[in-house]
DNA sequence: CTGATTAAATCACTTCATTGGAATAAATCG
DNA sequence: CGATTTATTCCAATGAAGTGATTTAATCAG
C-alpha cells in the first residue's frame, strides 16, 4: 500500500477538473458562481476558465441581464472540445459510435460481427473509426480516447471466465494493449456494467448522484458501483458480480457451484429461451426486438419471464440497499424501454430495508436513461470520465488520458 | 454536490498526513525512505518531519548502521504524541479506554450500567475520563478526542432503530453533542460495526488492507465496510446492514418483514437462547464467558447453534465477496477468541465466488485480531483515523480532529 | 437623464508549500 | 586514508492560489 504525497501540479489538475466537472454539471453559470460553487477565489477561477477556454474545453455562451451589477458571463462545455470513441462488442455486432464531450453522439456506425480471429476484428474496429473521423472531420488529435466494452469481467486486460456467458476464444488476448497500439489512441478496457453505470452517471440518471448501483441486464447480470462519485472495482477489479447473488436458497442449480443465483432468473438469455429460443446464450441481432413485440403482443410466455426476474431482482435491490445503503438502484441494460419499465412496475412495490427512511423525493429504484445503445455509450464515457472527473488518486495514476 | 477546489493549506494538510501515516504503517523508516515512498521530495520530508517531531507526533529511535552511505535516521510515531479516549455501551457494562495514538492501551475502567436517563450516564462518562486523565497524568490539551460506540445505526447524530436490537428510551437524544458539550473534547460517534472495521484498519487484521468487509457479531449483526482505505457509509449513512441480508429465502420471519435475514440465525442473542436464557434481546455482563465455558464444556446446544450460525454466514460471506470483491473479510465482534475461530472453523471451506481466483496469499475471510474490549478500542480509534488519514475530502470537512 | 449602487471580472502583487541543485555529514569499501 | 555511497540539509527558485484595489457594466432611484 503505496501513499503518494500532493505537489502544487495535482493541485492544480485537481482544480481544472474540479471547475470542469462543476460547469458540465451545472451549466450555464458564470465565474463568480463557479467560485461560491467550488471555494476558490475569483481570480483563481478566472485563471482557469482562460485556461480552458483556451484549450477549447468551456465557451462562453451569453450574457445575463436583469439583475444589478455588470452582467454575468455564462459558460458551459463547448462540445468540439474533444470527442471519444466508445466500442461494444455483443448480441452479433459490434457497435462503434462517435461522441463528443457533451455526451451528443456525432456518429454511428453498426457491423455484423462474425467472432474472427481478435486481431481481424481489431482491424475492422480501427478501419471504422478512421472512417467515421474522415466523414465528421474530426481531426485525430481531438480524440480523447477510445473506450471499449465487453460483456465479461478482466484482471489486468485479460478476460475472466466465471459463468457460461462469455466470449469464446479470446480468453488470453491482450485486448486493450493491441487496440491501443494499433490506434495510437488511448484506449480503455471496462466491463458492460461499469461502462454503463459510468455512462449513467455523466450524462444520465446518475448525473446527480454520488453513490448508486447500477445492475446491468445483458446476456447475463452484472452490477456495476458507483461509491463516493467514483466506480467501485473492488480489492481485485472484480466486483458488481450480482449475477451470483442467491436470490432462492433452493433455487435452480448454477455452474458457479450455488443455487438460485439471479442469473438464473433474470437475463436477455432467459426471456429469449422463455420465448422458445433454444441457443440463447449469446444474444444475436434482432433478438431484442423480438422481445419488445413480444411485450406488446402480451405474449404470456415473455409476461411470466418478467415476473420471475421481477421477483429475483427485488431480492437483489434489497440485498443491495442493506449492505451499501445507496442513494438509488438503477436498472438497466440492454432491454427496450418498455419492457425495462414493465420489469420495474413489476419489482415495485420493494420490500422493507435500510433505504425506507430515506428522503422521499429519491426513489428506490429507476430506469436507465440511455436506452438500447448503452454499450458503446458507456464505452464511449470512459475516456471523458477519466479526463475529466476531479479525484485526487486518479492524478497520481500512470496513464490517465491528460487533456488540461 | 458541491465541490470543492485545492489550495496549498490542504495539500499541506494531507502531505502530513501522508508522511504520518506512512511512518505509522512501515515504521521504523528513514526520512529516505519516506521520500522514496510518498513520492515527495527529499526537502519536503526533511521539512514535514521536522515539524512532525516539533508538534511531538514522531520522534528518532535510531541509527541504521551496516550499509554504505550516512547512517538513516529511524523514525516512528511518538505514542506520547496523543491520546484518544474510546467509550461503549452495551452488554451490561460501560467502558470507557485510554489509549495512545500507537494504539497501546494506557487505561481502562469497565462501570456497570443500568440504563438510566442519558444525562445521568453523560456525567458517569465525563467523571469517569477526569480521573482517568489525572491518574495517568494526562494533560487534557493532549487528548485528541473520544470515540463513541453504541450498537445501533444513526442519522444525523440520532438513532436509527430498524431491527429489534436497540437501546430502549434514547431515540431522540442527540449523544454526540450533548458528550461533546459537557467534555469540551470533540467527540465522534459511530456504529459498532464501523468503528471495529476502523480499529482493525489501523492497528489490527486490517493494517495493510485498503478493501475489506468487517462482519461485527454482536447482540445483533452488523457490518463495517472499508472500500478505497475509507469506511463506506453509504449514501444515507447506513451501510452494513448485513443483518438482513437473506441467507434462507424460506426461513424464519424476521421483523424486518423479509424471512431468512442473517440475523435470525447468527447473533450472540441467538447463542444465549440456545443456551436457555429466556431473555436474550440484550447482552449482558457474563453472557460471553458463558458462552466461552459452554464451548470449552461441549455443550451440544452451542454447538448447533454454531453449526447453524456458520452456514448462514457462509451465504452471507459469499454474497459480500460477488457484491464488492474485498481483499477479505474479517470476522470479529464480542465473541471471545476460541468461540471465533470455532465458528470461522465451521464457515470453512467457502463456496465459489468471484474471489476464488485472487492471489492465494490472502486468505478470504480472517478473524479479527481486537478481541472483547473491540467496541471500546474501535472508538478509540476513531480521533485517530479522523486526524491521521490522508483522505483530500477529509480535509475539507468541517469539525475534523485537527492536530498537524 | 444622471449619479448611486451593485456585482462581475481583472490587474498587479503577495504568499507559501514544494522543489531543485549544491553542499555537507557520516558511514563503508578498497 | 582517500574514494565512494547515501542521507540529510541549506538556499534560492518555481508556480500555484490568494488578496486588495480597480475597472467594467448593468440596474435603481429621483
Amino acid at each position: 500500500m503505496k501513499l503518494f504525497g500532493a505537489n502544487m501540479d495535482h493541485a492544480r489538475r485537481f482544480n481544472r477538473r474540479v471547475v470542469l466537472e462543476t460547469v458540465r454539471l451545472q451549466a450555464p453559470l458564470s465565474r463568480a458562481e463557479i467560485t461560491r460553487a467550488t471555494g476558490l477565489a475569483p481570480q483563481t477561477i478566472s485563471n482557469i476558465i482562460a485556461e480552458l477556454s483556451e484549450a477549447g474545453l468551456v465557451r462562453s455562451v451569453s450574457r445575463r441581464s436583469g439583475a444589478r451589477g455588470q452582467p454575468a458571463v455564462d459558460l458551459d462545455i463547448n462540445p468540439d472540445g474533444g470527442f471519444t470513441f466508445g466500442v461494444s462488442f455483443g448480441h452479433g455486432v459490434l457497435l462503434v459510435i462517435l461522441t463528443d464531450v457533451a455526451g451528443a453522439v456525432r456518429d454511428r456506425v453498426e457491423l455484423d460481427l462474425d467472432f474472427d480471429a481478435p486481431e481481424a476484428v481489431l482491424d475492422q474496429i480501427a478501419a471504422t473509426i478512421s472512417a467515421m473521423l474522415e466523414r465528421q472531420q474530426v481531426a485525430r488529435q481531438r480524440v480523447w480516447g477510445v473506450g471499449l466494452v465487453v460483456p465479461a469481467l478482466f484482471q489486468d486486460d485479460r478476460l475472466v471466465v466465471l459463468g457460461e456467458v462469455a466470449l469464446p476464444g479470446w480468453k488470453d488476448f491482450s485486448l486493450r494493449q493491441s487496440l491501443q497500439d494499433k490506434l495510437g489512441l488511448p484506449v480503455l478496457l471496462e466491463n458492460d456494467a461499469t461502462a454503463a453505470a459510468i455512462g449513467e452517471r455523466l450524462y444520465g440518471a446518475g448525473r446527480t448522484l454520488t453513490d448508486f448501483a447500477y445492475i446491468y441486464i445483458g446476456a447475463g447480470i452484472g452490477g456495476g458501483l458507483f461509491l463516493r462519485g467514483q466506480p467501485y472495482r473492488g480489492g481485485y477489479g472484480k466486483s458488481g458480480e450480482i449475477g451470483h447473488l442467491v436470490v432462492d436458497t433452493n433455487g435452480r442449480p448454477c455452474p458457479c457451484g450455488n443455487r438460485g443465483c439471479l442469473e438464473r432468473y433474470a437475463s436477455v438469455s432467459l426471456a429469449l429461451k422463455a420465448l422458445g429460443d433454444g441457443q440463447a446464450a449469446t444474444v444475436r441481432h434482432g433478438d431484442l426486438d423480438r422481445i419488445a413485440k413480444a411485450l406488446e403482443d402480451g405474449d404470456t410466455r415473455l409476461l411470466a419471464w418478467l415476473d420471475e426476474a421481477a421477483a429475483s431482482l427485488r431480492q437483489a435491490v434489497v440485498m443491495i440497499e442493506n449492505m451499501l445503503d445507496p442513494q438509488t438502484v438503477i436498472l438497466g441494460g440492454v432491454l427496450p424501454r418498455p419492457v425495462l419499465e414493465a420489469l420495474i412496475a413489476r419489482i415495485e412495490p420493494l420490500p422493507r430495508s435500510v433505504s425506507l427512511n430515506k428522503a422521499a423525493d429519491t426513489p428506490r429504484l429507476i430506469a436507465a436513461e440511455m436506452g438500447p445503445d448503452t454499450p458503446a455509450l458507456g464505452a464511449a464515457t470512459l475516456p471523458v470520465f477519466d479526463g475529466m472527473t476531479p479525484e485526487l488518486s486518479l492524478l497520481f495514476k500512470q496513464g490517465v488520458v491528460e487533456r488540461i
